[in-house]
DNA sequence: TTTCTCTGTCATACA
DNA sequence: GCTGTATGACAGAGA
């Protein structure tokens, strides 16, 4: 645990980096993980080297989420990765405990952290050995003394042994990352080129070591900070995320996400080097916005290359597998293999070609359904009848020619719109940058929308009913035009009116998002993005009737439980009303009977009574009276009544 | 065809 | 003034 500690409070640090590939029915995410040395680690590293550092970081690809190992797998100083890890809640405690920055969601993470909390004082050294390994290849550095890179080599062992490379092999990769870097041809260059750059970044950040140990105490003290902000972002909502993201976004551009593209980027400069190496980043970055982000790194552009490799040190293959019909979230690596095989035995240009042609048919389905013009003119008579637009044909003609007229603006993964801001990533659709939603992307909604990808679950929220997600779930087998059509009629079919709106507008958003999400994070989208006025208005409709019916429903709901609950208090009235009628029929009767025994009870009194001379006392000429003492006294009847009249008299006088 | 129910929407009031 | 909520009234779809 110490040396884990130490090694986050010397500004080592742990890159988590998520691809996602949507292949068809398939989703995958590609999980790589780079291990940041802290700077005096390096500075020990490149002394050991005796040169000039050519290592930055160690590339750590991990084994797929959901097992502890892989059988031939290595422990980061060459043992046999222990299948029988500790729990992984036991690990997660451990590293919560730390309080450091990185929060291991799977298995994996937990593992990694605590491969390097639970090793000796030379663990986290001997993972930058890996690093030293892995990057130094070309001047053929030898590292003793744990110079193993950490691996994983995919989920299943299985596949290790099926895939294109055996055990062995896979071995001999890892032990001699560069010869694999060598092996990807052009890519070996421009990858060399990025991890050169990194390395020179690493020797700019190496001049400000100073500043960075006297800064490493002030950074322990946050990162307990840093990862309770991180659980709270974790369970928050996307919007909820970006809205607390976006604090962070004035504090770290998106240059300084240390993404494939920007990595050099960030290494190169020393305030950059305070976020990437200094600070532990788990993030979750979809395809799209790789593209989007990096269009001149090697990764982006050589997807080949890189999805090809699952054994290459760099990026190994998926560590998530869904498909539309799993559930959210589940994890299938190691339950499905038939999938998981499938993935992993799609070759290179498989994938590549499954992508774009992924990617080809979704831009296609877009420009020909949702931007036909015919199809906008009648949303916009819709409109124009429903919502209340003034709208006349011009105006149609107008908004057309004005929305395809915007070549210089990119419409971020519009997918007419799906849930959760995958828009991306979901469909692995980018569109081309010429369609409705015009993104700025010097103002700030990079970063945030980064942010909503990187803070994202890993739960790709596929709403079970077709209104819900516009996104292609598959490809067409065969390109059936027919197939398609059909499929798109009744998915237009069982759209709401203002989800076809929404979709026909090439609204950015699900009508849910728009509906739920807070004002503040719905007023600074409609800020955010140039929209036109239509959409604008569009936006604001689609909320306010959202709101509306939800509070229409909640007023229904509330309506019949207020009826169900006037029935049953009617019901528990009457019943209480005949309890009472049975009651008050009881103690009539209870009454009555007291009423007799009394009078049965003067009888017998007065039958016992005698006057002077020895005669029974008519009970109908004198009557018993009680004293205020207590003593009974027998008084004539005439006294009794013209009591009674005097005492009445009084009381009305009175 | 009529009736009833459900649902969405609009208008309005209020906080 | 804006926003959200509540609710009555109306209209359309479907059984």
């Amino acid at each position: 645990m110490k040396h884990l500690k130490r090694w986050w409070s010397a500004g080592g640090g742990l890159l988590h980096l998520t691809v996602l590939l949507s292949l068809g029915v398939l989703r995958v995410d590609l999980d790589f993980y780079l291990l940041l040395p802290p700077p005096t680690l390096l500075r020990d590293q490149l002394l050991l080297l005796g040169g000039p550092a050519s290592s930055a970081y160690a590339l750590s690809p991990l084994p797929a989420s959901g097992g502890w190992g892989n059988a031939g797998q290595l422990h980061p100083k060459g043992r046999e990765l222990d299948l029988a890890a500790p729990p992984e809640g036991q690990l997660l405690r451990e590293v919560r405990a730390l309080g450091v920055p990185f929060i291991p969601r799977t298995r994996v993470d937990a593992w990694l952290v605590h491969s390097v909390a639970a090793g000796d004082a030379d663990e986290a050294h001997g993972l930058l050995g890996a690093a030293a390994a892995s990057s130094a290849g070309e001047a053929g550095a030898s590292v003793d003394g744990g110079g193993q890179a950490v691996q994983g080599g995919g989920g299943d062992p299985r596949e290790a042994r099926s895939g294109p490379l055996g055990a062995g092999e896979e071995e001999k990769v890892l032990a001699e990352p560069t010869a694999q870097v060598r092996d990807t041809g052009g890519c070996a260059s421009e990858k060399n080129e990025v991890l050169r750059e990194k390395h020179e970044g690493v020797d700019h950040s190496s001049q400000h070591e100073e500043n960075e140990e006297r800064a490493s105490a002030q950074k322990e003290n946050s990162f307990q900070q840093n990862n309770e902000d991180e659980n709270k972002i974790a369970e928050k909502p996307d919007w909820e995320a970006e809205k607390s993201t976006e604090s962070r976004n004035e504090g770290i551009s998106l240059g300084d996400i240390p993404l494939p593209g920007s990595i050099s980027d960030g290494m190169n400069s020393s305030a950059h080097h305070h976020v990437t190496f200094s600070q532990a980043i788990s993030q979750d970055v979809n395809l799209h916005d790789a593209i989007l982000l990096s269009p001149n790194n090697t990764f982006i552009r050589e997807p080949v290359a890189k999805t090809s490799q699952p054994q290459e040190p760099f990026l190994q293959f998926h560590s998530h597998t869904t498909n539309p019909g799993q559930t959210p979230g589940t994890n299938l690596t190691g339950y499905l293999p038939p999938v998981d095989n499938h993935m992993r035995n799609l070759t290179s240009q498989d994938l590549d070609l499954n992508i774009f042609d992924e990617i080809d048919l979704m831009s296609l389905l877009a420009t020909e359904n949702d931007l036909d013009q015919i199809d906008i003119s009648q949303l916009f008579d819709e409109l124009d009848s429903e919502s209340g637009f003034s709208l006349d044909s011009s105006h149609n003609s107008t908004s057309v020619t004005k929305y395809n007229s915007s070549p210089s603006v990119c419409d971020e993964g519009a997918t007419g719109y799906s849930s959760n801001y995958d828009l991306g990533a979901v469909g692995g659709y980018y569109q081309e940058p010429s369609k409705l939603c015009h993104v700025d992307h010097d103002s700030g909604f990079h970063g945030d929308l980064t942010f909503q990808h990187i803070f994202h679950n890993h739960t790709y929220h596929l709403k079970p009913s077709a209104p819900e997600s516009t996104s292609e779930p598959f490809s067409w087998p065969g390109n059936s035009q027919k197939i398609r059509s059909r499929y798109l009629e009744d998915a237009d079919r069982n759209l709401s009116r203002d989800e076809r709106h929404a979709k026909a507008l090439h609204v950015p958003f699900s009508v849910d998002e728009i509906v739920h999400m807070p004002v503040d994070s719905f007023n600074s989208m409609l800020s955010r993005y140039y929209l036109t006025d239509l959409q604008v208005s569009l936006l604001r409709d689609i909320r306010r009737r959202g709101k509306n019916k939800v509070a229409a429903q909640n007023c229904r709901k509330r309506k019949l439980d207020i009826i169900l609950n006037l029935e049953y208090d009617v019901c528990n009235l009457q019943a209480k009303k005949e309890t009472l009628k049975r009651e008050r029929a009881q103690c009539n009767k209870a009454i009555n009977i007291m009423k007799q025994k009394l009078h049965d009870l003067y009888r017998d009194v007065f039958s016992r009574l005698r006057d002077d001379q020895g005669r029974p006392v008519n009970p109908n000429l004198y009557a018993l009276q009680c004293s205020h003492d207590g003593s009974i006294l027998i008084i004539p009847k005439e006294l009794v009544a013209s009591g009674h009249k005097k005492e009445t008299q009084k009381g009305k006088r009175k």
